[in-house]
DNA sequence: CGCATCTTTGAGGAGTCTCAAGAGAGGTGG
DNA sequence: CCACCTCTCTTGAGACTCCTCAAAGATGCG
C-alpha cells in the first residue's frame, strides 16, 4: 500500500472520453459554455490512486484544482497529537482543493483517496487566468467556493447544536426525498468514513444507529431503512 | 431595545465620508480600482443598529451584502430547541452575508448586532453584475468567499481536534505577534461573545482561562497577558 | 452608592471518547 | 460447500470533557 503520493512520483495520463464526460457532467461545469469548458480541460491530467494514497498535504504547494472522477476523497486536518479531523468527503463529480488557488498555492488541509480513485487535475494558474476572461467561469468558481463554505458552516452548526444521534438522523434525512414517509438507501461508503464525516468515533456512530433503531431506522450492512420519517425529524 | 429589524422598518442613510473611508480601507476593497469601488458604492446605504438588533434571519430573502462600519456583528444558526451556534463574528471593516448572493438571495444564517453598530449595505444584484464586468471584483469576491470558507473550516477543525483550553490558547496565540515571548492585548468584545465564537458555554471559557493561568496567562477584565508563549504553544 | 449585568466557582449530569473484547460480514483456499 | 482468516462493526466499561443549574463574586453604569 502506497501511503504517500507526491507530484512527479506518479504516472499522469490524458483525459479519456469517459473522464471528460464525468467532468462535463459535474456541477461545476454545467453552467459553462463549451468554449470555457474546453479551455479549462486543455492540459488537464488524470492520476490513479489506491486506497489511502495522499493527494496533497497541509502547507505543501499545490498548483491544481482536483476533481474526483471515480472513487472518493477525504479532506482532513491533523492535530498536534496526530489525530485527524475530517473537513469534507467528496464523491465522484466534485471539485476540491480550490482554496489553495487563492491562498498562495498552499494547501490548507490534507487530502486522501478512500478506496481506489481516479482524480483529474486542472491547472490552477490557467483556471485563474480563464476566470478573468470568462465571467461564467468566475461565476462557477464563486458558486463552488460558496457551496464549500456552506458545507463547512453546516458541519460547524451541526457539531455545535446536535448530539451524535441527531447528526446521524440529519444525515439520513438529507438522503430522504421530501414527500416520502418510508425510504431506504445504501451508504455510499463505509461506516468508518461516515463517522469521520460526522465528527464521531466509529463507536459513537454505531451507538447512534442503535438509538435510532427505536425511532424506526433499520441498519443492515450499508443499507439504511427509514420507516417513519416524522419520528426521525422530531428526534 | 429593538429585537428585530426588518427591511423597510429602519431609517437608511447615504454613506458619509467616514463610512466611505472604512469601506475603502477594508480588505475587500484594497485590491479594487477606483472605478470598480465607485461602481459598488453607488447606491450603498447605511443603517444604525442597537445592541441585539437582528440584521437578517435564516431563510429570509436578503438582497444585500453587508459591511460592518462600526461595532460588531455575530452570525449564527438556531437549533430546533432555540439554542444558538455562532458561525462567525465580524469586526469593523469586514464584509459578510455574501453567501445569500449565490444561493437564491436567501440567508443561510442569522445576523445580529453586538453592541450598537453601523452597517453598510451593498446591493447584491448590482455587485453580481459588476463582477461580470470587472474581473478584479470577481477576484475580490472569490477571495472573500475563500476566506470565509477557510474561517469555517478552521473552526470546524479546532472544534474537533482541541479541548476548550486549547481552543482558547489557540485564539490567544492568534493575537500574539510571531517573535515575542511575552505579550498582552485587550479582548475586542465581552467574554460572552468570545465563548460563543469558540463554541463554548461562558462557564467553560472561564474555566479554560483558569486552566491557562498555570501556563502563564493572566486575565483581568478584558486584558490578556501572556508571559510564556512557548508554554501556551505546547498546551 | 446601588443596581443590573457579566463573570467566576461549585456540583451534578449528559454525552462522547478510549480501550478491550466479542460478533458479524466478506473473501480465500481447501 | 465449508472452514478459516481478516476486516469491519458492535457492545461494554470506565474516564474525561463540557454543559446545565445555582449561587456568589466582580464590574460597570446611572
Amino acid at each position: 500500500m502506497r501511503l504517500l503520493f507526491r507530484a512527479g512520483t506518479m504516472k499522469t495520463l490524458r483525459l479519456n472520453s469517459n473522464d471528460k464526460a464525468v467532468l462535463l457532467g459535474s456541477r461545476f461545469f454545467e453552467t459553462l459554455s463549451a468554449a470555457a469548458s474546453d479551455a479549462i480541460l486543455e492540459g488537464a491530467v488524470v492520476t490513479n490512486h489506491e486506497e489511502h494514497d495522499i493527494l496533497f498535504q497541509q502547507d505543501e504547494p499545490v498548483d491544481s484544482v482536483f476533481c474526483v472522477l471515480s472513487g472518493l476523497v477525504r479532506v482532513y486536518r491533523l492535530g498536534k497529537d496526530g489525530r485527524e479531523a475530517d473537513i469534507a468527503v467528496f464523491p465522484k463529480g466534485e471539485l476540491f482543493g480550490e482554496n489553495a488557488m487563492f491562498l498562495g498555492n498552499r494547501a490548507t488541509a490534507n487530502a486522501q483517496a478512500i478506496g481506489s480513485s481516479t482524480i483529474a487535475r486542472l491547472d490552477s494558474r490557467n483556471l485563474r487566468k480563464l476566470a478573468e476572461q470568462y465571467p461564467d467561469i468566475a461565476q462557477a468558481l464563486m458558486e463552488l467556493l460558496c457551496r464549500h463554505g456552506q458545507m463547512a458552516e453546516d458541519c460547524l452548526a451541526e457539531d455545535r447544536l446536535l448530539t451524535a444521534p441527531q447528526r446521524v438522523a440529519s444525515y439520513i434525512l438529507g438522503h430522504c426525498p421530501d414527500g416520502s414517509t418510508t425510504f431506504s438507501f445504501r451508504l455510499p461508503f463505509q461506516k468508518n468514513v461516515l463517522a469521520g464525516k460526522l465528527g464521531l468515533a466509529p463507536e459513537a456512530l454505531s451507538r447512534a444507529f442503535s438509538a435510532l433503531r427505536r425511532s424506526g431506522v433499520t441498519v443492515k450492512g450499508r443499507m439504511i431503512e427509514i420507516h417513519d420519517r416524522q419520528a426521525l425529524e422530531r428526534f
